[in-house]
DNA sequence: GGAGAAAGGTGTTTTAGTCACATACAGACC
DNA sequence: GGTCTGTATGTGACTAAAACACCTTTCTCC
């Protein structure tokens, strides 16, 4: 239940999709949400987990990932603030277990509403529906994105497209290159010689632990 | 419109949804779907088409897979009677392109409904609106695990995997090494080698097209 | 400033994919 | 039966990813 009036009006700003429920609805949300704080680094479901709630990430970051025995990691994709986390949704639709690991990157506020509930509205609340068949679709198309590129494109193809898309947040960007490894599913040792030689091309400059783009365009040549 | 009252009943036997559905549910859906045939060899859905309808598989099968620019597939998954297509089930409800390629590997009969009505119907029914989160959900769940195989495994084990699958058919199988490469997402002279690799261990025995499965637990200890 | 952790580097080996071409088999047709 | 043709499979040589094992550098914190 979230009955500060300040706290509600916080959340309505944040979520388009409570902005565009009715009040009606967002009555209903307010009275099943419970609004609750998840450190960073804190593993939300993993591996055959039963979900019996649904969380919808209204602040920070959530990373959901696959997990080999060999302790390669794949990032499958990321929640962001006003996504939920599919696989649970998923998950309390189908009845099945949560096929991954879910871990927060950083500090989450996450609305947490009960499994039944969430489904009732599926059933209830016309924008609810749209949201959660939003986020699967939108989701198994990331996923289905992201098998292309692992079963079809090079591992130099893959790093400068995930050059490109870090490079949005700007040019220098904190990061390990184990974390790019296990974004990609590869190990380090790929990634630090791949980045050796966009180094020796002039398309980018490493320290430790960080990373500057010097030539977007040269990198997304390499896309091709 | 299906108004032939043996063609209702034949559905309604071959289909798992209309036999637990009401008598009201039913009906509305004869009155909105139309059961067309479409050949074998036939595609139904290429990348980035729009989806105006749903199509419910009754009988036969529909392969769904991804094209590389080098020409190399790979299945993303396989629909058989009772199933859709969850990527347009997927791509009606939240208005998104088709991300892959769907083509009739058999002849096949399928219920083709108008998309507003099957979002109408996650609405208003309860089991339509089972169905339909279950197979999206199956769908993601089959995605996810074949790209951790694709991310983690190596070529040989994912063949044998591959082979034990399909050995619940029974031993004998009419394939050819390309179709094994296509599902993969590999190239026939991968599939070759490793599979007279398999052969010299006598784990399986191999003909023009068809393929015999010597030694199943032989096979098992491989996918580990 | 030294221990230990974390990040990054490099040589060697394994595996996957490419290219080019050889061979083998199944029908069709004469 | 023999020949032709298209499809299926075998294979050697090569390239290049990627894995593996081990090493060096840099930072942190006491």
């Amino acid at each position: 239940m979230i009955d500060s009036i300040e706290q509600q009006q916080r959340l309505i700003d944040g979520f388009p999709l409570l902005m565009g429920a009715s009040a009606q609805f967002r009555q209903a949300f307010f009275r099943s949400a419970t609004l609750v704080q998840i450190p960073a680094g804190h593993t939300i479901a993993s591996e055959g987990s039963e979900c019996g709630q649904l969380a919808v990430v209204f602040s920070g970051r959530v990373r959901v990932y696959k997990l080999a025995e060999s302790g390669r990691e794949i990032t499958l994709y990321r929640i962001n603030s006003g996504d939920s986390c599919v696989l649970t949704a998923s998950c309390i639709m189908s009845e099945t277990p949560f096929p991954a690991i879910a871990e927060t990157e950083t500090d989450v506020e996450a609305l947490v509403i009960p499994s039944r509930q969430a489904s009732e509205w599926v059933r209830d609340s016309t924008p609810w529906r749209t949201f959660i068949f939003g986020l699967i679709s939108r989701r198994l198309a990331d996923v289905i994105a992201l098998l292309e590129n692992v079963a079809f494109h090079r591992m130099d193809e893959r790093i400068a497209a995930y050059l490109i898309a870090i490079a949005s947040q700007g040019p220098v960007v904190n990061i390990t290159h184990h974390e790019i490894a296990s974004d990609l599913g590869t190990t380090r040792e790929v990634v630090s010689r791949i980045l050796k030689e966009f180094e020796g091309k002039g398309l980018v400059v490493g320290a430790r632990g960080k990373l500057t783009i010097i030539d977007l365009p040269g990198l997304q040549a390499y896309c091709r």
